[in-house]
DNA sequence: ATGAAAGCGCTAACAT
DNA sequence: ATGTTAGCGCTTTCAT
């Protein structure tokens, strides 16, 4: 022990010169796993004692700049809220960790704003492979990223949006019209109102698109106040509700186009003594754990988070080892339907 | 237009060359805010054109190794699927954000495990301050990553386990125990019940303590079925609900540790027809949005956590900054109780 | 006002 | 089997 106390990690070099070797030896006894070069047992040992004594541990920032290799990778979710998302990033780090990647989770709030600064920071902090759910960024401004820093990006988004990137996705707009035929055909709705989200949203426009089908199908007209918009969170499904069940004849049926709106459709409904589902049915879509705690229970379109987080960290693992290939790869991830009490 | 595509970030060294200066009057220029040093405007032009022209990033991985500074902070939470969380998330980015410092957020799902290869984490790839939320970690393994580290760490914690650190704190005991005192004396209840977590997580013993103070004090005798034990979880709560109400003398209150747990005590009392308030109350602990959208609403002691976010980041920056002085910082944030319709 | 050079902690090519 | 050397991209002396 010396008369001070250590003021600072030691680095490879202190290893070095405790043990009596150079730098480079420890630096080789450390990664023996990769390296072929053979070192005796003594020194081995000699560097070893020196480790554990002096308490060293790897400098990763330093290894990142020699090594062009982070061992981290990034995902970009678009909202810390919601549940769909906690499941995605507790798959994506079961597989990161396996592998001894390191994971930065990053929130946008649905801001455009977000996304962008979030792609500044990893052009100027690359890591090794991206995971990312876009909601605003443009096609052209992930191909920057992509050419620019050449890491591997895998999103979550309709394979249309970024057709040069690996895409996992739910196929929602089929989902969709098939919920909403089965309002139509099997229980019987002829008044169906739709709560989306704003058309930048990407799933809004798709989601509508599956509506739009189903009622054209079934030969059946909505007038336009049937089409409420919010945005994604509790309080505009409130609001989107009360401005349908204040309409002279509401809809009979309403389909949400997710399920935290659809709690707050369900929660304004009774606040209205507006009794679900006997007077108006509600679907929802996700199938977050609230779908089961509040009354009735939320029938919804059930995404499956955890397949799409182990197909997003696949996909990028492939990439990040080189085993993918050039061809793009698109994975779809089904949903279901799950009939619950609301309908 | 060179005829290959660029096929790499440009480093300063490019811009330099483009530029016709040296790499380290690149490094000057963009610097110029920090750096004392005056160049001349011609020379600032030509740079700031070559780093137009290259669309050049300087390498933050590079500028940490050599400056020792990361401009990045990291936050370890103990369970993303708790809104409480989300709230100290959000506005910890939003203070790191104005001082251009970006935020690693860590998920540690409760588990000891998870916590210490957090530190693992931290001290491979420093970064220039550590938020966390710990339940497991001793002071032991906390003062080996700030004494091996020397980055400053700020923990939400009770403040005499982490008698070193920078703390910030929900009194939650003497909330519990005016919460029950409540419960006793306004609202009449002798038969109180206690669904709690494993004594291992730290709020468990003090939200226990602050429970029978207030027992103990209207000389109230509790039977030991009265105490349950849950882990967090909404499915957890329904389980010692159910046992609650199964006794022969079920309590006709019940606290409940936190909001999830008691979100899951009310579903399973509905599910057993034992109507609340009317035949059991139940007060939950957090306020998360959820405790206005079940019904009934939840009662529930209110903490914080936008306060908490907000503390804990200020009490980062001003250690990074240096202009905390010797001093430990203890911040406590008050609870309050909010009477909702589940008492 | 600018350039040359050292070095942050590490890996890997090149010696021996 | 081990040591020497050259960088990774940047900031910061130290020269001039």
């Amino acid at each position: 022990m010396s008369s001070k106390m250590i003021r600072t990690q030691a680095t490879m070099h202190d290893v070095a010169r405790l043990a009596g070797v150079s730098q480079s030896t420890v630096s080789r006894v450390l990664s023996r796993s990769t390296s072929p070069i053979q070192i005796s047992p003594e020194t081995v040992q000699k560097v070893l004692e020196a480790v554990e004594k002096l308490n060293y541990r790897p400098n990763l920032t330093a290894r990142s700049l020699r090594g062009q290799k982070t061992n981290m990778i990034a995902i970009m979710i678009a909202d810390i809220s919601n549940p769909m998302y906690h499941s995605i990033v507790r798959t994506v780090q079961a597989i990161a960790r396996e592998r001894d990647y390191d994971v930065l989770i990053a929130n946008t709030d649905h801001l455009y704003d977000y996304e962008r600064h979030f792609c500044e920071a990893i052009i100027r902090r690359p890591v090794d492979g991206v995971l990312m759910v876009p909601y605003h960024l443009t096609n052209t401004e992930l191909e920057q990223l992509t050419h620019l820093t050449r890491i591997p990006v895998v999103v979550l988004a309709w394979p249309s949006y970024y057709p040069q990137l690996d895409t996992v996705y739910g196929d929602d707009l089929k989902a969709t019209y098939e919920a909403v035929k089965w309002l139509i055909e099997v229980k019987g709705h002829r008044r169906i109102g739709f709560i989306g989200v704003s058309a930048t949203f990407p799933p809004g426009p798709r989601r509508r698109v599956g509506f739009d089908w189903a009622l054209t199908e079934a030969l059946i007209d909505v007038p336009p106040e049937y089409f409420q918009e919010g945005d994604f969170t509790i309080e505009s499904g409130q609001r989107a509700m009360r401005a349908l069940l204040s309409l002279p004849q509401p809809p009979t049926a309403v389909f949400v186009c997710n399920d935290l709106m659809a709690v707050g459709a369900i929660d304004a409904a009774k606040d209205l003594r507006v009794r679900v589902p006997e007077e108006v049915a509600v679907v929802g879509f996700d199938n977050i754990p609230a779908t089961t705690i509040i009354r009735p229970r939320l029938t919804t379109v059930a995404q499956y988070p955890n397949e799409m987080g182990q197909q997003m960290a696949r996909a990028l693992f492939d990439r990040i080892e080189g085993v993918s290939g050039d061809e793009r790869q698109v994975f779809e991830i089904p949903c279901h339907l799950i009939e619950r009490e609301s309908t």
